[in-house]
DNA sequence: CTCAGCCATTGGAGCGTTCAAATGAATGTA
DNA sequence: TACATTCATTTGAACGCTCCAATGGCTGAG
């Protein structure tokens, strides 16, 4: 395994289709059929041909087979322009999936900043004009998010990280079975013996907030818990969080599930300014599983979101219709995993006492 | 402000130079002046280009223009391959002000997944032959980093975030200064009233945790406190950290600052492991200004590193040396500034007793 | 022995841009 | 009037690759 001779790493080099044709001597285009279409090649022509490959370190310019065939094998990722820090603090995992799996297929993520306002598509138009990207990974969709519908009206490849809430689906997705993973919490609290759950959520609109509102009142009525007004509101602030929380904790809620791991903090600090500890005293669930969860003390029972494989599906969906754009739009939903920490324990009612 | 007309947004489109030169009654050649060179062109010759491409929407391929230049106005980032815990909650924002910067200046960021080990240097180089990316920013330097003497070698331009920590110093970097950072908490601390601070950093050889563990001692000398046999090392994680504390602890410190907020958030479980409270009966003080430090009750001090800025002076650094490749290497050292919440009070001995 | 049919390989053109050099018009000078 | 000088613009080629159509050698059928 000697590295390739011949070949400077500097600024310019280059060895080129050409010159690797003359040493294996054949034709340019037999070499770029050795990459492209190996099976057009006889087998020994192949053999000699790859070997003056490797030899001279040759790798093909993409520059110049985007001017041909009008692909980049770059796939554009817009990230926010002002940080949402709704699920921001699980969103480096994704990014990393996207990466990693997007290079494994030969191409790579082109990030550039996707503003707000009517600027939004524009910018999605531009690396169109200018990069000839073959595709878009879209995340952090909203309800009536306008890029689903221009992108399919310009026949251009994406793969959402989200389902679109309103009107009938467009194109391919990947989402997150929210209310799963709130049933799934719901669940583990009613098998540690707790019967009053409470449920601390987003406004209601947003997509996700609701679907997993949903799933906690789907999980109290099935189990045959009480379950109005046991509901909270609160935007995504430690502070209003606390807040929001009180009349639950009011209501005797041993337990309460919230929409983020930023509202459960909030339950947290409702609780100690009550003297109250979370875990001990009241159960708490956050969503997200961030890295804070695992950081406080008592760790944050959390529910997972499989980013990673999320950020894999996305660019799996994205290349394949690339591949093949008339093909059946695909949905991947894909179940999170409650992680169980020490702020989910017995209500205190059912313990013993020492 | 109509929409540019004539301009299809779909997947093959394309005005290019010659369409817009046409319809200007020039050739493609004065176009591509207008845009590159303006100054060469008549006044009257300029504003009737100039409309013309804005007429007809035209915007350089840039395929073409780097088969040509050799130059993709792409800028190469390479994301850790396993993620390395360390300083991932802030990295989000350091990336966003790479996209951003490099927009404004007409350039985009490439990311790739950067190998450990041997392949490491060849994902450079990869970059490189394929995708001429016009230079690179670095990230996660470690002591010993191959990257910077290879990419000087071959004369590719690129700025690291982190400074070298051995050895002469090679090319352009951006660094936080963060013996300075605790400086300024240790200060904090002293007009609190602290006088026994003790220091939970990293174990010794990485060059950022030696810098802060400096600072450190530097600040207590300089007030005349205790230093010696009150510094603890632990690795990254909570559970470590809340172990290795506990010798701070029983020595009788009224503050901790610790090298990273992980740390800090192992003081916490310590202080509460020993039914103590956080900012109550001893101060603590983070590094990083994570989104936990927001999050945790107490609110937890920490120190904020300028990412943002970080983010912006890489890609100026990195266009400065891709615009003139034979200029002085230039440092940057921010400081970062102490962001004071709840965790941080007046010792209990100096409290009014109520 | 000829020629259709197939296979592996080659030649030529062109993707959209910019570089280097050439053109032609306008101006100034002898 | 002739000729050098400047300026604005054009011409032709080239960057490295792949598309498309064409070539020539080989096989097997008539």
């Amino acid at each position: 395994m000697t590295p390739p001779a011949g070949r400077q790493a500097g600024r310019q080099g280059g060895v080129t289709l050409a010159m690797v044709a003359r040493r294996a001597g054949v034709s340019p285009q037999t070499v770029s059929n050795a990459i492209n279409a190996p099976e057009l090649l006889r087998p020994d022509t192949l053999e000699r041909v790859q070997q003056a490959i490797e030899a001279m370190g040759y790798r093909p310019h993409r520059a110049a087979q985007a001017l041909r065939t009008r692909s980049s094998r770059l796939i554009g990722y817009g990230i926010q322009s002002v940080a949402v820090d709704r699920s921001t603090p699980v969103m480096d995992r994704f990014l990393h999936a996207l990466t990693q799996t997007a290079e494994e297929a030969g191409h790579r993520i082109l990030l550039f900043a996707s503003p707000t306002g009517p600027a939004l598509l524009s910018a999605y138009q531009e690396l169109l004009d200018t990069y000839s990207v073959d595709g878009f990974v879209l995340s952090d969709t909203t309800r009536g998010d306008p890029r689903q519908a221009w992108l399919e009206k310009h026949g251009v490849p994406f793969a959402a990280f989200g389902r679109m809430w309103t009107g009938r689906q467009i194109g391919d997705f990947v989402d997150i079975d929210g209310a799963a993973g709130i049933e799934a919490a719901v669940d583990h609290l009613v098998e540690l013996g707790h019967t009053r759950i409470g449920f601390l959520g987003w406004p209601r609109g947003s997509g996700a907030g609701d679907d997993r509102a949903l799933g906690w009142k789907r999980a109290v009525q099935r189990h045959g818990l009480p379950s109005r007004g046991r509901r909270a509101e609160s935007t995504d602030e430690v502070a209003h969080a606390a807040a929001a929380v009180e009349p639950l904790l009011d209501a005797g809620m041993t337990a309460i599930i919230a929409a983020s791991d930023t509202l459960a903090m909030g339950c947290y600090r409702a609780l100690r300014d009550r003297d109250l500890s979370p875990g001990q005293d009241v159960s708490v669930v956050g969503f997200d599983d961030s890295p804070a969860a695992a950081l406080v003390s008592p760790g944050l029972t959390s529910i997972d979101q499989p980013m990673t494989t999320v950020g894999r599906e996305c660019v799996r969906l994205l290349l394949a219709r690339v591949a093949d754009p008339a093909r059946e739009p695909e949905h991947v939903v894909l179940a999170p995993t409650l992680v169980v920490r020490e702020s989910t324990v017995t209500p205190p009612s059912d313990r013993l006492t020492p």
